[in-house]
DNA sequence: TATGAATGAGACTTCATTCAT
DNA sequence: AATGAATGAAGTCTCATTCAT
């Protein structure tokens, strides 16, 4: 199924703008199709069903969002400004993109189990990032040797996701990338206080 | 409706379990009568809808949790020890109940927006709990004064939430309440080296 | 099954009040039932089934009303002078109970074909009053000896009916009784001029 | 919604033979599309809902009804002849369509209000054409000019209307055109005798 | 490739009636 | 006689997917 068609992009972000508008219950694939211009039939002919619409949506959406997040990476020189890096640019992109933010942070969480084990599978490169900088701070000598590699990307990923899912929720009333800094600093450093 | 009658708690626990072994789009209400053991239109007595058995379940089950937790706290003389408190018995709860923790960390989710908003309200309570954990080191000495209440407490329940369903989605084939200490470790300390 | 007592009447005139503020597809037995202020139970005392409880509604509404008509005819020394009591009165009493008139005209017609018999079969006794007053006219030489029975009772019943639901579906808004005389001028000389 | 496709009227033709043959309350939606060869799904492309073809099905009949109605009245030079050419084909059309004489006259009515009201109003055009009847015939000097148009029109219609669902009820066993002229007689002169 | 008319499975809820007390 | 909690059958409509054109 030719993804280097037009209309496989076409469809694509005719879904994410027809889920953030409409909600993901009341998205059906005859009103993605008629977002994106094409007749019914056509998904099909990119798309195996609805479910890999939504799968494909998000491996290309989060597929960039992590592209992007890995080059900003890379520019850093340690593990504390990489982790600043991460957070910051997590934030930016959803910012930038209200649309996407809702689709990813609320709608797509309705689906079921076996569309939610396929958008883990997306997610696992995410989470690779996490893991080479808690790596990489750890040979810094920056984190703690002892760290659980799955703990602590499961709190940085938790506490990305929780800010980010409040902030649509509340209407992404207040700026989202004015608290990167804080939450760096949060998980850095912890509750506690501590020499700065 | 009729709260104090057997029949209402029969058919909470009745759907918990349906749930938990059909997912939440699979759990027909004719499935959750008869593992009750009364009749489709005997739900109706005790519950609006569907949709109200979902709302009753998490309120009644989210209550009892909080209380628990809450009554744990009170034990407790500081921030420190009542934040770990709070995580061991949030753990400890979900992992006596496997049901209970599929439902509420996978399938409850997959509701939609409405259903998902009455959720929310029930949640506020647990988050007002957090909220007084941190007010108390603040107010102890421990926690920097300058701490965002809102940031600090979507770290703690995001990262709460997320390593909970982390180990729902993989079986729960490891301990969670082994992990209650290390994450404790984590949300005061953060990720860097410091003096214990 | 007992129709002396109270209760009989007390539920069928809370099924006429219910019927006339509800609507017929409304009018669950559990509202007549708490109307009348007894359990649902209590209602299969007294009748068969819910089709019972209106067959009798009409049986003993319907009876109270031809037996007044059959009185007020009475005094009556012509037909044309029984016609015309016959209209007053029928236009009378159904202005006076406003919820009847609703019910007769408008709900019990929406009820399934055997209650509709069954409804019809009491209205033969008021169709034999009319059938009465005909033949009294063709014996009084004031009627046509060639009249079709049939016919001439299906017009003036048919009128009076049509007549009285349109009043009614036009929230009786206007005085039923004053067209009386009119429409009994109808019936006797039709629509074409005549000497008076 | 597509009038012009064949399976509009495919579907209509099959809900009045499914109606009276079942009756109203037991023609369910999947009864009418077997009987139309058509999938359950099919009538909602061309339906609203299971209302909207009743009402569809009434406006269409009905819609013809009347035009015929209107052309053989056209032909006829004075009010009492358009008159007795109404109540001819009146009688006629619902002689010749069996199934639409009891659709018309015993099951549509079992409908709720609403319908009721909806199909009232296709009615108004067949009350108009009496109407107009009747100011012909008080132009012409035929009928008082006193006459109340309302009751006048409530005496016809009322007529008609109780004479076709008598037959109708009789299991049409007798001929309704037959008695066209004998009910024409009597609205036009009455119950009384007069010089003809 | 593209179309879009047609398909048909699937579930929530109501309410007349019963029967143990 | 009276209660009222419990029963359980039954039907409309949606929408992902197909396939003839």
């Amino acid at each position: 199924m030719n993804k280097n068609r037009p209309k496989y992009k076409q469809i694509i972000d005719a879904a994410v703008e027809v889920i953030a508008e409409n909600g993901y219950h009341s998205s059906q694939v005859s009103k993605i199709a008629k977002k994106a211009g094409v007749a019914d039939g056509t998904i099909y002919l990119y798309f195996k069903n609805k479910e890999d619409i939504l799968v494909s949506l998000f491996q290309e959406k989060m597929g960039q969002f992590i592209e992007k997040i890995e080059e900003d990476i890379k520019t850093k020189s340690n593990a504390k400004e990489k982790l600043l890096a991460m957070i910051k640019t997590h934030y930016g992109l959803l910012s930038e993109d209200h649309h996407l933010a809702i689709v990813t942070q609320l709608e797509l969480r309705q689906s079921n189990k076996d569309l939610r084990l396929k958008i883990n599978d997306v997610l696992k490169r995410y989470l690779l990032v996490i893991d080479h900088i808690v790596e990489d701070g750890k040979a810094e000598g920056l984190f703690h040797e002892s760290l659980d590699l799955r703990l602590v990307r499961q709190m940085v990923f938790g506490t990305l996701d929780e800010t980010v899912t409040n902030w649509v929720m509340n209407d992404q009333k207040y700026s989202l990338t004015d608290q990167a800094e804080e939450v760096h600093e949060l998980l850095i450093h912890g509750l506690t206080i501590h020499a700065k």
